[in-house]
DNA sequence: AGTAAAAGGTTTTTT
DNA sequence: ACCTTTTACT
């Protein structure tokens, strides 16, 4: 693997903390520091100081008598609310400022349902399940109801999982999701009706609850009998990144809103990114007829990049998308004088970009321009491949955000399983995964073993069944057995709270069972094990097993790779990061890799108008990330290998959405491809294939 | 009944 | 190129 680490303080260079509330505001973010008569929604463009005037407007708050533990600020991650309120609490004097409750919409839930949950109805102990767990969920009830068998080419468990969250969190129909998203999905209509119940009813024989059930309990319990008790808990609401919230959480946000709680909303519609989830720029633009008397500030002074960058950037977002212009229409200015005209470099190959992108990165740093100061963005995780092999080649230190995560890795799943049986023992996918690794115990052992212990009957314990004997097998898996049970006993320990393992602890007291089934399981399995060391280093922050399981669910490492990291990473390294996750970040100096049609719009936006203008607000947040410089690239001549063996190449285009700006850009290399196709016969050598053949003939003739 | 080998399918972004 | 599902073998 390539080198990174995880590091959580690896945000670019910040604007300096504000010593007041109000010092250094221009007169828009002044207004909405101060306004205090009904709800405020701020259209904040790129840049604008959307950041420090959230941050102001809490500390104003504060300054003017707020309760701290009254206000919640949601916000897009639980790195920009840790950000947000780090800012709050070094500014303000009172010692209470870090009660202000941030985080994500789906940790405030989790926070709020354990505290709530069990009076509407919810198990104290319920286990957070994410993305692959709820498509492993799937797998399994759509294997245990026999849908599987149901017609040769039922949907798979990804992509059920996938119309499931997209019907939830969108509330649409389910005819409506199969015709728009799954065309090819329709046929199984009928069929997916009893398995998405199934899905629900085994989520609550196994007390556990997906991420979009976190939002749904979440709005329920406002609309219940417990909805004055919630709306009672604060006295403002604050929510950035607001074109990225979904209709439940709209909901969510009116549910918490009594008469008098003060709601002030902050989003940028030209960047809204995550329609794919069921986002909506509805929710800006219903937000003055949701709450009555809403005031609506616009932020137009951009003080991140200069001119140049922001006059190309204001052109890409300016193209309309079927006939459609973004709603808000704001034309950013900057008031950063000078600055140079951003690059638009065609590289000849993959390869060359590469090389180009590296050459310039150390260029520069040349000229002052720190590493950590400079980021490399792109539409998906893979594009950064080629890349990561040059910086690693050049000895260039980085750090990538997106794309895979070392969580959702086998052993890393196995070990949480194991953590996961003790926390909840009626959850039968994590059983599901720690007794299928074990030796001898195939399908129908396991469907014997579960039944013996009652796992998901919420009958009796299935956890001490387990460790009092019950559910035996065959001598085969003896010895892992013993281990587990073992093991398991001491992770449990006398069920006091002062006599039991810490979770660091209980991690190393699993360690040999792991041994065991691992060198079955991988065949690199020394490596696998020296990544549970890793976490148990990482637990070593948490007191709480619960806890831990439940945050590692909600913010897992965002960061690609190993956990602890290489030691010897140096103190200056270089973020690259896909644009999703750059949001809200800035670097001096920006490069954009890929931006060839097909890539940005991705191809499979192509022939959908939101899906193009979500793709075209992409390539516009990506841009806006530059401060001082921004260099995009595409290569002409692109390999396809997409199924394997078909070793051709094709000649790129330069993304639709750059190309009728281009003159807003500085063009370096060739704009035409040298096509020299390798595998073109240069003459004829007849007869070498016979003679090899031949040759070989003679050997055992 | 389990396991190993072969076939088949696959699109990107993330709480 | 990779991971899941199906099939064939022990």
């Amino acid at each position: 693997m390539f080198e990174s680490t995880v590091i959580d303080a690896v945000l670019p260079a910040s604007e300096p903390v504000p010593s007041a509330s109000l010092d250094g505001l221009n007169s828009a973010q002044r207004a909405a520091v101060h306004h205090d008569t009904g709800p405020l929604l701020i259209v904040a463009g790129a840049g604008t100081g959307k950041t420090k005037t959230l941050v102001s407007r809490v500390l104003r708050l504060i300054e003017e008598g707020a309760e701290p533990n009254r206000i919640l600020l949601l916000t897009f991650t639980r790195r920009s609310s840790s950000e947000m309120l780090q800012r709050v609490r070094a500014a303000s004097s009172n010692r209470a400022a870090g009660q202000v409750w941030g985080g994500t919409f789906h940790s405030v839930a989790n926070r709020l349902l354990r505290q709530f949950g069990a009076s509407a109805g919810l198990p104290p102990n319920f286990t957070v399940l994410d993305a692959s767990d709820a498509t492993d969920l799937f797998g399994m009830v759509r294997t245990e109801e026999g849908f599987g068998e149901r017609s040769k080419r039922f949907p798979r468990a990804n992509t059920i999982a996938g119309i499931y969250t997209r019907l939830v969190s969108s509330q649409a129909k389910l005819a409506d999701v199969l015709e728009v998203d799954f065309p090819w999905c329709a046929d199984h209509a009928e069929d997916l009706k009893p398995l998405f119940e199934a899905y629900t009813k085994r989520k609550r024989a196994n007390a556990v609850l997906d991420y979009d059930d976190l939002l749904l309990f979440w709005r329920a319990i406002t609309k219940s009998s417990l909805g004055p008790v919630l709306q009672d808990l604060f006295d403002h609401i604050l929510i950035d990144e607001y074109q990225d919230t979904n209709p439940i959480q709209a909901d969510i946000v009116e549910g918490m809103c009594s008469a008098t709680t003060q709601l002030c909303a902050v989003g940028d519609d030209a960047q809204a990114i995550y329609g794919f989830r069921s986002a909506t720029v509805a929710n800006m633009w219903n937000f003055a007829e949701r709450f009555e008397g809403a005031t609506t500030i616009t932020l137009e002074q951009n003080y991140r990049s200069t001119s140049p960058i922001l006059r190309a950037a204001n052109a890409v977002i300016a193209q309309p998308i079927g006939g459609k212009k973004p709603h808000f229409s704001k034309e950013l200015w900057s008031s950063i004088p000078g600055g140079s005209v951003p690059r638009l470099v065609t590289c000849h190959d993959e390869t060359a970009q590469s090389a180009w992108v590296v050459d310039n990165i150390l260029d520069s740093r040349e000229r002052g321009i720190d590493l950590r100061d400079q980021a490399v963005l792109f539409r998906a995780g893979h594009h950064s491949n080629g890349l990561e092999l040059e910086l690693t080649r050049r000895d260039v230190p980085f750090v990538k955000y997106g794309g895979l995560k070392h969580l959702e890795s086998a052993h890393v799943k196995d070990l949480l399983s194991l953590l996961r049986i003790l926390d909840n023992p009626a959850d039968q996918l994590a059983w599901h995964r720690v007794l299928s690794s074990l030796e001898g115990v195939g399908p129908a052992t396991e469907r014997r073993l579960v039944a013996e212990l009652g796992i998901g009957s919420d009958a009796v314990d299935p956890l001490r069944r387990f460790l009092s004997g019950e559910g035996q097998v065959s001598s085969a898996a003896d010895q892992q057995f013993t281990e587990l049970r073992s093991a398991l006993t001491d992770c449990v320990g006398d069920g006091s709270e002062s006599a039991s393992l810490s979770p660091a602890a209980q991690i190393n007291r699993l360690r040999p069972f792991c041994e065991l089934i691992f060198a079955n399981k991988y065949d690199n399995s020394v490596a696998r094990l020296a990544d549970l060391d890793a976490l148990a280093t990482t637990a070593e922050t948490y007191n709480s097993r619960s806890r831990m399981l439940v945050e590692l669910t909600l913010d897992p490492p965002s960061v690609t790779g190993d956990w602890a990291g290489p030691p010897h990473l140096d103190d200056d390294w270089l973020t690259l990061s896909t644009i999703h996750s750059a949001k809200g970040l800035e670097w001096r100096h920006v490069f954009l890799l890929h931006a060839a049609d097909g890539n940005i719009p991705s191809d499979m936006a192509i022939g959908d108008n939101d899906g193009m203008a979500e793709e075209l607000r992409l390539l516009y947040v990506a841009m806006t990330r530059a401060k001082e410089e921004l260099s995009i690239s595409f290569p002409l001549r692109y390999h396809v290998n997409r199924f394997g063996s078909d070793d051709r190449h094709v000649y790129a285009q330069l993304s639709r959405f750059v190309e009728p700006t281009v003159e807003h850009f500085h063009v370096i290399g060739d704009k035409i491809a040298e096509a020299i196709d390798l595998r073109t016969p240069v003459g004829a050598a007849t007869g070498v294939a016979e003679q090899v053949d031949s040759m070989l003939a003679s050997l055992w003739d």
